[in-house]
DNA sequence: TCAAGATGATAATGCGCATTATTAGTGGAT
DNA sequence: ATCCACTAATAATGCGCATTATCATCTTGA
């Protein structure tokens, strides 16, 4: 086994030739005015192909190359959210896509914490050049960052949709509002009419887009929105029964099998007198949940993988580019709007919380709103 | 937001001194021969105050310092396993206290995977130069690859036991062992006399010490041995059965909830008329185990955490080794046996699936010996 | 026969830092 | 005045690579 490794410096003077030709032609990217004649560059793979060579990755970075590593930038902590649970699925598609790419990951993981959010500030930055590129995740996301990042291109893909103003901000979303959306049909299509939303009426993307999902699809249904406010689980259970609400869409903030639980004991059975509906996974982390729940699934090791091959190929373009500056393009990857705006689709849960409106809520209900 | 980061050149220049000398306040290691005065050191660290100055990993670590990353490497693909489940709960613990020391992770995804498993040589010995130090898991390791580190002085610990032939291969492992031993006392100690145990013979260290743990305890209990083969679940449970077993400790390779089921379906009642103890951890993802286990629990975070910071004191101890040649050594972390080979208590689990012997198999038994 | 390309490379430079070697100044003893 | 020890720092070097500038040797056309 080799105690010192091999560096291009030995495959040259094993070879015959300078460091520069060894680096030449492992990059075969021959500047204008460098030529390698095709005996010396098989002279010099052989060499490599001997001494087992590989790249110090820590050099070419140095030197203003590309490494094969790519970063993992989390906002929040993971623990305060239970476990690994809410970034692990992520993790595993990246991780899967960084094998198959053959990159190492880089988890930031030192970035100060500050009230609970990671910063990039300060550090970070800096950090961050150790890696070709980075992937982003998280709900506190710093939109100044964010720009920061756009300003110096550093190649980056958040995780999750982010709405950027005029500008090219790289994401991997899922697609809540469709999703949402066909929830609704689902529903409709049972014969429900009186179907309500439960969830917090925060301000990230997610809760927005699903909001917005459930708006449209009442609309085009013609039915009345029926907002419940479940902060307490059981008066929020009390308030459906009392409006004879005949299905709930959970979003995953809220502790649906409490919910359920609560339902039943106000005297509803899940799903035949109430049907519930989960948008997307729960937060919490259910220790072993009884029920087999009906609604959709966030694609979330899809979209990690996904996210981690854009980033990929958002490294190659912008180093493509700034190798030939106005030469001819090799084989151009072009990354259309498509490219860097992703929205995957969420596959819907067929479990045992979903069934056919009861016949007695089926009384037609006027236009009534119940609330805004 | 700065375009161009701060080096320590231009640190310099605010303070009016020479790189070197920002680089020394930096380190705060003085080589003999050189002096900084106070007045000049708080002028340097006003500019790094002002500028906000931080180090370029990268550089750093090609300068032949370190960098404050620290590696992850696992011998198997993490996804055969069964989602993230294996090495998820390590790597929470790995997390939480790379977050603590204020260090990154690298994961060496990049290793090109032969029959299913990762392997160092070839890339692999360069990438790991990226990281100052390594963390390796899983069960196939090769030991070839081990002594090369060790030969090569590249810190790294282990995690999970490994025997090491006079040398030191630090690691942090779970005493299972102990645990074992810990688990038959308990069933000893409610009546039980036939306990049996199912798990594959395999030549893993986790598999001979639960072997090790439960040859000990029944031999102090004068209790013979009974190994039950429960390759196939179906014949393990009829074979549990016919034997009149009262107690199996289970491992964790085993389809526990599988054999449970399939032991109540030959008129067993886990756990009045058998005791059930699982030895750690299903390996097998259980999408919602119905039971409540009794048994141990291998503390994985923990795990992490300890071979974590054991690393990071490995790294700070070699670093300081070859700065201080033969000078005095400033407070010297001097690490011991102790510290290089952990072995963790593995807690009790309480759950239902262990009861007192059933009466009718409290007779005497002579000393049979079932099998060996 | 000689300048003007073309060909095939190499030397030199710098990335940002740690580290080693070297220098400049200063006061005290000879 | 001269040598020495001591203080306080700087200059120089190299890590391994990518990249830029430069050079030497051949053709080829007039």
């Amino acid at each position: 086994m080799p105690r010192h490794r091999f560096t291009q410096s030995d495959v040259a003077a094993m070879a015959g030739v300078s460091q520069s030709t060894v680096s030449f032609v492992l990059n075969d990217n021959l500047p204008p005015g460098v030529r390698i004649s095709d005996e010396t560059r098989s002279r010099v793979l052989e060499a490599i192909r001997i001494t087992g060579y590989a790249a110090n990755p820590i050099a070419q970075r140095l030197a203003g190359g590309r490494n094969q590593i790519l970063g993992v930038f989390t906002y929040e902590t993971t623990f305060p959210r239970g476990g690994h649970d809410f970034y692990g699925a992520f993790l595993v598609g990246i991780e899967h896509a960084a094998e198959k790419l053959g990159v190492d990951m880089l988890l930031f993981t030192s970035a100060r914490v500050v009230d609970g959010r990671r910063r990039l500030s300060r550090d970070g930055w800096q950090r961050l050049g150790a890696a070709d590129g980075c992937l982003l995740l998280g709900q506190q996301e710093d939109r100044g960052e964010l720009e920061h990042l756009l300003d110096t291109s550093y190649p980056f893909v958040f995780i999750g949709k982010r709405e950027s103003e005029g500008r090219r901000l790289p994401y991997v979303g899922a697609d809540y509002v469709a999703a949402t959306r066909r929830q609704v049909e689902r529903l409709a299509d049972l014969g429900h009419t009186r179907i309500g939303y439960a969830g917090q009426q925060s301000a990230d993307q997610p809760t927005l887009d699903r909001l917005e999902g459930y708006r449209r699809a009442m609309r085009t249904r013609g039915l009345p929105l029926r907002y419940v406010d479940v902060h307490d689980i059981a008066a929020g259970a009390e308030e459906i029964a009392e409006r004879r609400l005949t299905a709930m869409l959970v979003a995953p903030e809220i502790d649906s099998d409490a919910l359920a639980d609560a339902l039943e004991a106000h005297g509803m059975s899940v799903p035949n007198s109430i049907s519930l509906l989960l948008l997307g996974q729960p937060n919490q982390l259910q220790h072993r949940s009884r029920r087999a729940w009906s609604g959709f699934v966030v694609p979330r090791e899809e979209m990690g993988a996904r996210a981690l091959v854009l980033l990929s190929r958002i490294v190659d373009q912008e180093s493509a580019e700034t190798r030939a500056p106005e030469g001819r393009m090799p084989n151009p990857p072009i990354l259309d709007e498509a490219d860097f705006h992703q929205m995957l689709d969420c596959p819907d849960l067929d479990g045992e919380t979903l069934a056919v409106a009861p016949t007695t809520a089926t009384t037609p209900e006027g236009t009534i709103r119940d609330n805004a």
